[in-house]
DNA sequence: TTAATTTGTTAGTCTAATCTAACTTTATTA
DNA sequence: TAATAAAGTTAGATTAGACTAACAAATTAA
């Protein structure tokens, strides 16, 4: 049996090979808020159940194995934050860490039934693609706000950063998961960034642009 | 912080009083699947945290601080074996394993935002009464089955044992929480009982019996 | 009331997951 | 390239929660 622990490790060293080929302990460690050498001692542990390719000094890559079981918990994490925010109201800076917690249940009818009652979706109310149950994850190509030319229009699909406050924040300037906008400016001098979404004009500092992920339309 | 391991402990603790005033260390070993020397060293723990009265080779009691803790466990897992029911159609004889572990999400909005979807319930989809967010328990008078005399009319309200084996079998023979029914017959041999439920006629031996709760009509 | 049984406790061990301190390897930079 | 900084590891300690073995108290029965 897989623990809470290790279903929690796994997820995000899933999250960050997505965006980085092979992965430090310093950036799980980061990531995870554990000190390195718990990392350190978790990967060893990890390399003999198979889950990941590891040898001191070298990066971290997942197994096929340790994939797959990343994927169930981050299908239900994504699930999840699906159904908190469509089925029972929950804003979307709430999930995250509600879901936190409900992707280490054990209980495929559970997850079965929340699926049922979503009619299969396909992306969370961040944007994100919900692996299916064969943990297959079809990641559609996304970028940086802050990479993002004057007169281009996006499609708001995702952030780089789920904490409540920075949702709390873009909530307030009207940004969630689906928005459109065009990039009216963007300002050489402290790459700060001027977006139009619907009636709204919106200026957004480069710390603020770099976290958040569209699809240009 | 309350940790999963503590709640439990609690949410046993407090079923057990609830039927027996005063519960020994093998009572809550027992019933926690746990060996009598893991369930002292708890107490005493439990002890100096000011969750129960406990001195050695006494019965233990929950203090006013336990009871409490104890109740919001118990809210959450009869609120989500009712929304598990009610909201996600999930079979009564299935809720309960998974409620164990929903039980312990830390999030007032979640469970708030159960409790509105279900429109505010006072019991649960086993006929248990649900504490309320203050933390009162309104526990109606139950009886067992096999306490009841030919010729009574009984509503099921409730089980001693919510195994899924246990709860799958009472299914087989009709008996819900809610089912109404009359005791047709005792057997003085074996104190086995029949009991007609609406078009149903059924046969249940002593064991079964002991394990209804039953509410007089 | 003594013996046997049941219940409960003490003492010590184990594992999982964390930490700090100290050291080593790798990478960076002067 | 040698010094410094950053990243990673080793060793050892800690805590929570579980266990077994052995002993002690309380209860029950002969």
């Amino acid at each position: 049996m897989i623990t809470f622990t290790e279903e929690n490790y796994l997820k995000n060293l899933l999250l960050l090979s997505m965006e980085h080929e092979g992965v430090s302990v310093l950036m799980l460690s980061k990531k995870l808020g554990i000190k390195m050498p718990t990392v350190t001692s978790m990967m060893k542990k990890f390399a003999v159940k198979g889950f990941v390719n590891f040898s001191p000094y070298k990066q971290i890559t997942l197994t096929a194995s340790g994939k797959s079981e990343a994927l169930l918990v981050l299908r239900k994490h994504r699930l999840t934050e699906t159904f908190l925010t469509r089925v029972m109201g929950i804003g979307w800076e709430e999930v995250h860490s509600i879901a936190e917690q409900i992707e280490h249940i054990q209980s495929p009818l559970f997850f079965g039934k929340m699926d049922e009652m979503l009619h299969y979706p396909e992306t969370d109310p961040h944007g994100e693609p919900i692996p299916t149950k064969e943990g297959v994850l079809i990641q559609q190509p996304k970028m940086r706000l802050s990479a993002c030319r004057v007169g281009e229009t996006v499609r708001l699909t995702g952030v780089n950063d789920s904490s409540k406050e920075f949702l709390t924040f873009l909530n307030s300037k009207g940004l969630k998961p689906g928005v459109r906008g065009k990039i009216e400016h963007v300002e050489p001098y402290d790459s700060s960034l001027t977006i139009i979404c619907g009636d709204r004009k919106e200026v957004l500092s480069k710390t603020i642009a770099d976290k958040v992920l569209v699809e240009l339309m």
